[in-house]
DNA sequence: TGTACATCAGTGAACGCGCGTTCACTGATGTAC
DNA sequence: TGTACATCAGTGAACGCGCGTTCACTGATGTAC
C-alpha cells in the first residue's frame, strides 16, 4: 500500500502491528519500537497517537475486550433456543475467541497490565463478565432454589476451566494431550453441568 | 550473614534471589543482573554456576516441579483413606502449591520457557502429570465401566480448572470475586465430581 | 480558482538506561610435600 | 607443622544492543480569504 508523508490510519495500524507481534512472540515480545517498524514508521511517531508503550498495549486489550464481550453476547443470544444450549455456546465462544484472537487474548489476560490504571478497560471487561453471569443465571433458573448455587460462582467455575484449557492445552504450557482443547472443554463443561443436575446423570 | 571472597553456596542463593524477584514482579521482572545483585555478587559470577539467564530460570522451574510433584504425591497418599478423599486433597494441594510457592509456579507455567530445550524439565514435569493421572484413575475405579471417562481426561479437566482458578482468582487477572480461590476450586471440583456420579446428586 | 497560512502527523538524531555476556584478573581455599 | 602451589570462585571493567522517550524540525494537508 502506497503512502506519503502521512500514514492515513497509523493508530489502528500500530494496534494491528502490536497484535501480530504479541501473537507471534507473546505479550513480552512486543515492543513499541518493533510495532513502529512493522507499521513502517519512526518510533517517535507512535507518540502522536498513544501516551507510550503501556497505552498502546492497553488499547489492544480494550479492543480485545470489545470483541470478546460482543462474541459472548452473540453466542448467549439471550438464552435462545434454550438456556442450556445458549450456555454451552457461550463456553465454545470463549475458546473460539482465544484461538482466533490470540494477540488480543494475551494482551487481555497475560500481559500483566493492571486494569486499575486504565479505567475504561475495567468497565469493558465488566461487560463480558456480566454476560457470563447472565448466562449462568439463566441456566440455574431450571434448578430448584435449594440446590441453586450463585450464578456468579458458576460463571467463575466455567471461566476458570475455560481459561485453564486455553493456557495449558491451547498454548501448550501443559504439554500435549490426546484430545483437542475444544473437546476437553466440551466434556469438562458437560460433566460439570451434569453435576449441577442440568443434564441427565446417565448416558 | 558474613562472607568473604567466596560465597559458600552461591548457586542456591541465586535460585532463591530469582524466586523472590519472580514472586514480586512476575517472571519477566526477573533479570540475571538483579538476581546477582540480590545475592550480593557481580553479574559475571553467575556464569560460574549457570550457562546464562535461561539456565538459571530453568533451574528455578526444575526445583518447582520437584516440590510440586512431591506435594501432589504426598497429598494423594496412594489413595488413602479413600480414592475420593485423596483426590480432593490433591486438588487442594495444587492450589496450596501455587499460593505458597508463587515464584516457582510462575517460573513453571508463566515464564514462557520451552521444556523441549531442557529435557530434565520435561521429565520431571511428567512425574507430576503421572500423579494427577493416577489420582484420576483411582477415582474412576468406583464407576461402572460404561460411564468411566479416561483418567487422563479427568486429570486434564481438574488441572485446567485449578490452573484457571490460580491465574484468574489467585493472581487477580480475573478481577475480584466474592469467594476466596480455595472455595471456588473446592465447589467447582465438587460439582464436577457430582457430574461424574461420585458424589450424591442431592444435598 | 488561486494563494497564504495554520495545523499537525511524522522525521531523525540523540539521550540515558539496564540488559546479557566476555575477558583478563585476583585472591581465597585446600592439598601435596 | 609449615610452605609452595594448583584450583577455581568471584571481581571489575568493558562491550554492543535494543529499549522507551524527548526534542526541534519538516513537510503534507486542508481551510480562509
Amino acid at each position: 500500500m502506497k503512502r506519503g508523508y502521512h500514514h492515513g490510519n497509523l493508530r489502528q495500524a500500530l494496534v494491528e502491528a502490536a497484535l501480530a507481534l504479541i501473537a507471534a512472540q507473546g505479550p513480552q515480545g512486543f515492543t513499541l519500537s518493533e510495532a513502529a517498524k512493522a507499521a513502517d514508521v519512526t518510533p517517535a511517531a507512535v507518540y502522536r497517537h498513544f501516551a507510550g508503550r503501556d497505552d498502546l498495549l492497553a488499547e489492544v486489550a480494550r479492543q480485545g475486550f470489545d470483541i470478546f464481550a460482543a462474541l459472548l453476547e452473540y453466542a448467549w443470544n439471550d438464552g435462545r433456543p434454550s438456556a442450556l444450549a445458549a450456555f454451552e455456546a457461550t463456553g465454545r465462544a470463549y475458546l473460539a475467541f482465544a484461538r482466533k484472537y490470540p494477540g488480543h487474548y494475551q494482551a487481555m489476560f497475560e500481559s500483566g497490565l493492571q486494569p486499575a490504571r486504565h479505567p475504561d478497560l475495567a468497565a469493558i471487561s465488566a461487560r463480558a463478565q456480566t454476560t457470563l453471569d447472565r448466562a449462568a443465571a439463566g441456566l440455574t433458573e431450571a434448578l430448584p432454589p435449594h440446590r441453586r448455587p450463585p450464578a456468579r460462582m458458576i460463571s467463575a467455575h466455567i471461566w476458570a476451566m475455560s481459561h485453564g484449557v486455553v493456557e495449558l492445552f491451547l498454548r501448550g504450557n501443559g504439554g500435549s494431550q490426546p484430545w483437542p482443547p475444544e473437546d476437553l472443554l466440551e466434556t469438562g463443561v458437560g460433566i460439570y453441568l451434569r453435576g449441577l443436575g442440568l443434564l441427565p446423570p446417565d448416558r
